[in-house]
Parts: C-alpha cells; sequence; structure tokens
RNA sequence: CGGAAUGUAGCUCAGCUUGGUAGAGCACUUGGUUUGGGACCAAGGGGUCGUAGGUUCGAAUCCUGUCAUUCCGACCA
C-alpha cells in the first residue's frame, strides 16, 4: 500500500518554540513536530503523523500476536457496572476507574482493563476443554484516572493499550503461552529497536503469580530495575529479592542506656549526634496495615520496600501510619519511635539485616530521647524476620551471580499468569475431560501502545527533530521542491512523487509555497529517513538526497533515484 | 492527596513590585520585493488579561475563593 500526502493537504501543524507544558523530550519533540496536541491532562489527540507511527507500532504488534495463535477481537470501552461488581473490583479499584451513569442512572465505568469483559465472554461460549487453549487480544483505548499524569503520552488517562487474555485447561498449557508471549514481546520490542529488559515484577492488584515487566532502559522511566552486574538477572526493584545472610556480632552486649537527642529526628541526625554508623540504628516505622498498626524495624542504612512488606505480611494494604496514630499508640513524635518496651499486642516485623545489629541505637518512644546498647531478642521481642528492605547498588545478586545495580526503565509491556482470580470470581469454568466443570486458568499480556510511541519518540531524535527509522517512519521519504514557482522543479517533483508511487513507497510531498528553510527544518522536525530535494539542478534531472539520520547526502539522476531508494531501505 | 509554580492574542512571553482602561516577537490576512536552512517592506485582523467575588473614582496589576495546567513527592495492571 503506497501513501501518498501533500503537504497541503494534510495537517501537521509544527511548532517553531518549545511548548511551555512540555518537560521530557518525547512529549516537546511530539508537539513541537505536530504529532500530538493535548485535550485535558492526560489526555491527547493523535494528530495524522502520530497516527501512522501507531499504525506501525500496531502492525508489529499484531504480526507477534497472530505468530503465537492470539486473535484480534474488539471489546467495549463502556462498560457496565455489574461485571466490575461481580468480581469485586468496583469498590477495590477504587477512583482510579472512571465512572459515569447513562440516562436511566444506571452505572458504568470507562474501561480500565478488560479481564471481567473477555471473561465472562469467553465463559459464556466456551464449554469444553476441546476448544482450549484460547488467546484473544485487542488494541483500544483504556480509561485510568491517575492521580498525576506526566510526561505526555509516558502516563495519561486515556491512553491505547493492547492487552490479551489466555484460557487454558491446564498449568502446563498456561505456562506455554506464557513463554510464547515473553518471545512474541520480546521480538516486538526489538523490532522496534528498543534497548529493554525483562524484569520479575510486583502482580500488584490484578493478582497472579508469576509475571514480567517490560522495561525500556530511559533516563525518564519512573521504574528503577535492578540488575546483576554479571548475568541476566533483573528485577523491578520493587520485587528484587535480599539474600544476604545476616548474622549477630560477638561483640559482647552492654548494658541498655537512655540518652537525650533534642530535635534529632531521621537517621542521618541521630547518626551524626550520636558519632555512630546508620547501620548501627534502628529504623522503626509504623504501619497501618489493613487497619493495623505495625511496627516495622530496619537497619538505618536501609529502605522499609512496602510491597515486599505487604506481600510479607499478606496484606491487602499498608501505608505509613499518621502522626497521629502513632502519638496514640507510643506517644512520642516519629522520630523517637523504638522496639523496646513496645505496647504487648503490637506486632513486630524486622527487616533481616535487624540480626547483624549489636548494641545498637533506636528511639525510646519519648520525645528527645534515644537509647544506646539496644540489642535484639535481647532488649526487644521480633515477630519475624522478613526480606522487606528495598535491595541496594552492591548488594549480591540474587541469582548468586554478581552484584546489583541499578537502572531506570519505562515499562511498557507485563504479562502476568493470573490463574483462576477471574474466572473463580466470574464463576467461568469449562468441562474438563472427565465432565467436570473447572475455572478457566489464564494469562493476561499488555502493551502499552502510546506509551510505546512516547517510548519511541524519547529514543529517536536529536537537536533537530525526530529520526525515525524506517519501521516506524510515517512515511519513508518527504519529497520537496524548493520552490514551487519553478516549472522544472515542479515538472521533476510531480514526476518523480508518480514513480516513487508507482515503487509503493509512502511519500510525503511537500507542495507548500514555503520558503527553502521552514521546508527543511519542517523536514527535519518530522524526520522521515530520506530527503528529497529537488531544486536548482531539476532541469538538468538533477535531486539531492539526505539522509535524516546520518546527515549524509547525495546528488542522484532521477532515473536513479528508485534503486538508489531500494538498495537504503534494504539497508535499513 | 501533600508541596511548589504558572494562567495575558493561535504559539513563546513582557506588563503586575509602585492600580490610570493591554504590548512584543512569531503565526494569520492583503499588496509588493525576495526565493537552497525558520526572509524583508507596508497595511491590517485578532485578547471577557482562566474564572467568581471583594477593595477602589478606577483592577491584567491589590485581596479572597475557585478552576485549569505543569513540576516534585505520595500513589499506580
Amino acid at each position: 500500500m503506497a501513501l501518498l500526502m501533500k503537504q497541503t493537504k494534510t495537517f501537521i501543524p509544527t511548532l517553531r518554540e518549545n511548548p511551555a507544558d512540555a518537560d521530557v523530550k518525547s512529549h516537546r519533540m511530539l508537539m513541537r513536530a505536530g504529532f500530538i496536541r493535548q485535550n485535558a491532562s492526560g489526555v491527547y489527540s493523535y494528530l495524522p503523523l502520530a497516527r501512522k507511527v501507531l499504525a506501525k507500532i500496531e502492525q508489529i504488534i499484531r504480526e507477534e500476536m497472530e505468530a503465537v495463535n492470539s486473535i484480534e477481537l474488539l471489546m467495549p470501552a463502556l462498560q457496565p457496572a455489574e461485571l466490575w461488581q461481580e468480581s469485586g473490583r468496583w469498590e477495590a479499584y477504587g477512583p482510579e476507574l472512571m465512572r459515569l451513569k447513562d440516562r436511566h442512572d444506571r452505572d458504568f465505568a470507562l474501561g480500565a482493563t478488560h479481564e471481567e469483559v473477555i471473561t465472562t465472554l469467553v465463559r459464556d461460549e466456551i464449554k469444553s476443554y476441546k476448544k482450549l487453549p484460547l488467546t484473544l487480544y485487542q488494541i483500544q483505548s483504556k480509561f485510568r484516572d491517575e492521580k498525576r499524569p506526566r510526561f505526555g503520552l509516558l502516563r495519561g488517562r486515556e491512553f491505547i493499550m493492547k492487552d490479551a487474555y489466555s484460557f487454558h485447561a491446564s498449568r502446563e498449557s498456561l505456562d506455554a503461552t506464557y513463554d510464547d508471549m515473553y518471545r512474541a514481546y520480546s521480538n516486538i520490542f526489538s523490532r522496534l529497536g528498543l534497548n529493554f529488559r525483562a524484569v520479575i515484577a510486583d502482580a500488584g492488584t490484578i493478582g497472579g503469580k508469576g509475571t514480567h515487566e517490560f522495561m525500556v532502559l530511559s533516563e525518564i522511566g519512573e521504574d528503577t530495575i535492578a540488575y546483576s552486574d554479571s548475568s541476566d538477572y533483573a528485577a523491578n526493584i520493587e520485587m528484587a529479592e535480599v539474600v544476604v545472610e545476616y548474622t549477630a556480632p560477638t561483640t559482647p552486649m552492654k548494658e541498655v542506656e537512655k540518652i537525650a537527642t533534642p530535635d534529632q529526628k531521621t537517621i542521618e541526625e541521630v547518626s551524626a549526634f550520636l558519632n555512630v554508623e546508620a547501620s548501627n540504628v534502628i529504623k522503626s516505622l509504623v504501619f497501618n496495615v489493613d487497619g493495623e498498626l505495625v511496627v516495622v524495624l530496619a537497619r538505618g542504612d536501609h529502605e522499609i520496600n512496602d510491597i515486599k512488606l505487604k506481600n510479607a505480611l499478606g496484606a491487602t494494604s499498608v501505608e505509613l501510619a499518621d502522626d497521629a496514630a502513632i502519638k496514640e499508640l507510643l506517644g512520642c513524635a516519629p522520630g523517637s519511635i523504638g522496639p523496646v518496651k513496645l505496647p504487648v499486642n503490637v506486632k513486630v516485623i524486622a527487616d533481616n539485616a535487624i540480626k547483624s545489629i549489636r548494641n545498637g541505637v533506636a528511639g525510646a518512644n519519648e520525645d528527645g530521647f534515644h537509647l544506646l546498647n539496644v540489642n535484639p531478642e535481647r532488649d526487644f521481642a521480633i515477630g519475624s524476620y522478613e526480606d522487606i528492605r528495598f535491595i541496594q547498588v552492591g548488594d549480591p545478586s540474587p541469582d548468586g551471580e554478581g552484584v546489583i545495580k541499578f537502572a531506570e526503565g519505562i515499562e511498557v509491556g507485563h504479562i502476568f499468569k493470573l490463574g483462576t482470580t477471574y474466572s473463580a470470581k466470574l464463576n467461568a469454568t469449562f468441562l474438563d475431560e472427565q465432565g467436570k466443570a473447572q475455572p478457566f486458568i489464564m494469562g493476561c499480556y499488555g502493551i502499552g501502545v502510546s506509551r510505546l510511541l512516547a517510548a519511541v519518540a524519547e529514543h529517536f531524535q536529536d537537536e533537530n527533530g525526530f529520526v525515525w527509522p524506517a519501521q516506524l517512519a510515517p512515511y519513508d521519504l518527504q519529497l520537496v521542491p524548493i520552490n514551487t514557482k519553478d516549472e522544472a522543479q515542479v515538472q521533476l517533483a510531480d514526476e518523480l512523487y508518480g514513480v516513487l508511487k508507482s515503487y509503493r513507497y509512502d511519500v510525503l510531498y511537500d507542495d507548500r509555497a514555503e520558503r527553502a528553510g521552514v521546508k527543511f527544518a519542517d523536514a527535519d522536525l518530522i524526520g522521515l529517513p530520506v530527503r528529497i530535494t529537488v531544486g536548482k539542478k531539476a532541469s538538468e534531472g538533477l535531486v539531492e538526497v539526505k539522509f535524516r539520520a546520518t546527515g549524509e547526502s547525495a546528488e542522484w539522476a532521477k532515473e536513479e533515484v528508485v534503486d538508489r531508494l531500494n538498495e537504503f531501505f534494504r539497508q535499513n
């Protein structure tokens, strides 16, 4: 399908100056080059050029999905509340679910995801194990009322997503499809030309066990990846296990001593004031765990990871308790909390590293005082030791090879083994070989399509504009007659336009009556791989060709344009 | 949801401190001169100064509320 487009007939509103509201370069360049416009916070229009890049991304996704027998369908964005009530997520999803009412005052949601719709759809139509496995996907807009939309397309409230769902009669079948998807995702991100890693991830509120995130490495990434410097281990920092074996030192224990520490609240202040290492200070925090106050301990040089905490306690929500609750429980402000002499019924969870503390420092549960020579077990009881801290740079890699380093990543894909979480709740069953009803075993697999547009926009640009690789470029090349009043130039440009069409090139024809400088600046902004300039030597049948990526240019006779272009696109 | 900032023409911004009835550049329209890296000359069109209220003889400017947008944090399949 060769697409031709005259620039006077399309809509590419380029900006000469940087938009004031765009801070990250993908957002800035997408605005400047006329790809997107914002309609509300986190809500964007995709203008013709963006639509074309999206179409290319989607095409790659479709090819790789079909290759693993995943079949496209399209489900509604507008979904009845009953569906969400049935799965329990009408309440559980919270304010992030966009809700609305119809004229009969019935509740609806704008689809934040489609587990409910697909599960009931399949439930009502698939009754036999003989029809399994089945994998379906769609590419569609999703709605999430994010607390803080940001970075242009990177975190929107309306965004485009590819979501796939698989249905199985057995775990083994799910595992096989999961592996297929893992490979398909790797193919997709490789074909897009992105530098990515598949990392071990947390399943979050979607539930299920066994999950990988696909992260594009980027400095604007909102997630931190912990990876091994000498193996292929990589995990979201939320999940990376700490495998250090901590043991108590053999130094003799000393008597506990109370000491005044006026206005010394943070670990840094206290350790500096008392001249001790942060690693020998006990950081004590009070968390509200599903309504119960729990004291959580970690070493002063460590950070508590609330996702690990949540998982370790099997809780559905953990958050720091507020000052009033702490005051009521312990009679002091945060900053002076400690594990010694707590009210009897308070649960205490300690990070494994607490074991390494000997004659440590802890808050005295009295404002302005700390305790010296505090020792675990002797001076306070611990409910259990768990791995609840964030891994740190330099920690040993959990797979035993090398040490941990950090990188920032943009989450562009996430694959889950859901199991029967949704099928059980929604009563979606099939009949197995024994004629017995079994809940479907499910998987789900998402790709943030519009987020990918942001990720590639972030990656494929230089100071003058986008530098699209051939597989993503909105058009293959731009045809630029310099002077639209020059008979010879227009004639040759028209001729090339026709020839290129017959050879199935997608051409953006800059037929505008603009000056050369304007056309060149816009061409650089738009960033097509090849620019063919028809100028002074048109009468001799010569054109100038410039390659966006390298900045190299050459002079070609009109007769050789097609052959040379074919050669270029074979190699790029 | 906490913290911060910003809302003045399509875009980027000045004017606000010290109240006197709105400006620049770019863009746009018309005419002319130009024509290979965001031209020039001339003449134009375009703004409830986010919004509501208050203070004042008088508010873009001072005060209060409110809304929107952005950034930091918390949060997040």
